[in-house]
DNA sequence: TAAGTCTCCTGGCAGC
DNA sequence: TGCTGCCAGGAGACTT
């Protein structure tokens, strides 16, 4: 599924192929691949065609190519969005929702939306001016920034994260707090730092906090070093290959089996209508 | 206001 | 073989 790691491969696959092309033709074949978009699929082929592409930005799990001076096409990818990269009349994706013809330099490629679940979608969005300045689609404004930014200010999230007597979990995956985690990084930068899952905020002291949010940086890293984490064919990068990160998972999905720290066998509950996997003896204070 | 729950959606899979 | 129901989960709406 795609989380920051995965999110940002896509975006640098994007980057050669998409910075200072124009789009020619845009053929919505599913409108609920536009849940996002504020008009019809009519008013979206109107705002895109035609538009020079600028350089790929992402925060979070939000990802966008500023178009003109005011505008982006924006994406989410949800649970199994992927967008690709592909040579004209190559054969079509099973779930193929959205195709747009580019050129630069003379070339043409297409930009592909797929998504097998629907959870994503494509957007037209207004840029507009956050607090800090930054130019960020009306639909990221309220998305904080994520551990691979620069600007990410871990003291004040941790003051946030202190303040709150939420579940650690609900916390780091609350994308208002830090963006960019889902499930499967929230429980590996969790085991990493042997926190339970259940602990309030509040009872968490600040330097384990901080040493948890390293943890969720270090995670980010080493997924996005293998390229992000593919279970299946739900997450490619814009190539359609999938990554490797998921053969090094220390308790996601991995239920029954030994940690890796001290062999007790890693146990799943459940949290939130999904499952939070976890070593109960590495990770006490249930 | 904070925190928890529901809804959207599809394909794979287990059980009958 | 075919049907049914469960499961996965990001984000926003809704409820408590």
């Amino acid at each position: 599924m795609p989380e920051l790691p995965e999110v940002e491969v896509v975006r640098r696959g994007l980057q050669p192929a998409v910075f200072g092309a124009t789009v020619r033709a845009v053929e919505v074949r599913d409108g609920r691949a536009l849940k996002r978009h504020a008009g019809d699929a009519l008013d979206f082929v109107d705002r895109i065609e035609g538009a020079v592409l600028g350089e790929p930005q992402r925060r979070g799990k939000f990802l966008w190519i500023p178009f003109d001076a005011d505008f982006a096409l924006m994406a989410h990818l949800g649970m199994s969005g992927q967008l690709l990269v592909r040579p004209v009349g190559s054969l079509d994706e099973r779930q193929l929702r959205v195709r747009m013809r580019i050129e630069r330099g003379g070339g043409a490629l297409e930009l592909r939306f797929s998504d097998q679940r629907l959870f994503g979608s494509l957007a037209v969005d207004r840029l507009l001016p956050s607090d800090d300045g930054e130019l960020l689609p009306s639909q990221v404004g309220h998305i904080a920034r994520d551990p691979l930014d620069p600007a990410f200010d871990v003291d004040a999230v941790v003051q946030r994260l202190r303040a709150s007597g939420r579940n650690i979990k609900a916390l780091i995956l609350d994308q208002q707090l830090v963006s960019g985690v889902g499930n499967i990084y929230a429980d590996e930068a969790l085991w990493r730092a042997r926190l339970y899952w259940g602990r309030p905020g509040r009872s968490i002291s600040v330097a384990k906090l901080r040493e948890l949010l390293g943890h969720v940086e270090l995670v980010f890293q080493d997924a996005l070093a293998e390229g992000g984490t593919s279970f299946d064919a739900l997450y490619v990068n814009v190539n359609g290959e999938s990554g490797y990160f998921s053969r090094s998972l220390h308790v996601y999905g991995r239920q029954g089996e030994p940690c890796d720290r001290c062999g007790t066998a890693i146990v799943r509950e459940k949290f939130m209508n999904r499952s939070s996997y976890f070593c109960p003896r590495c990770q006490r204070g249930r």
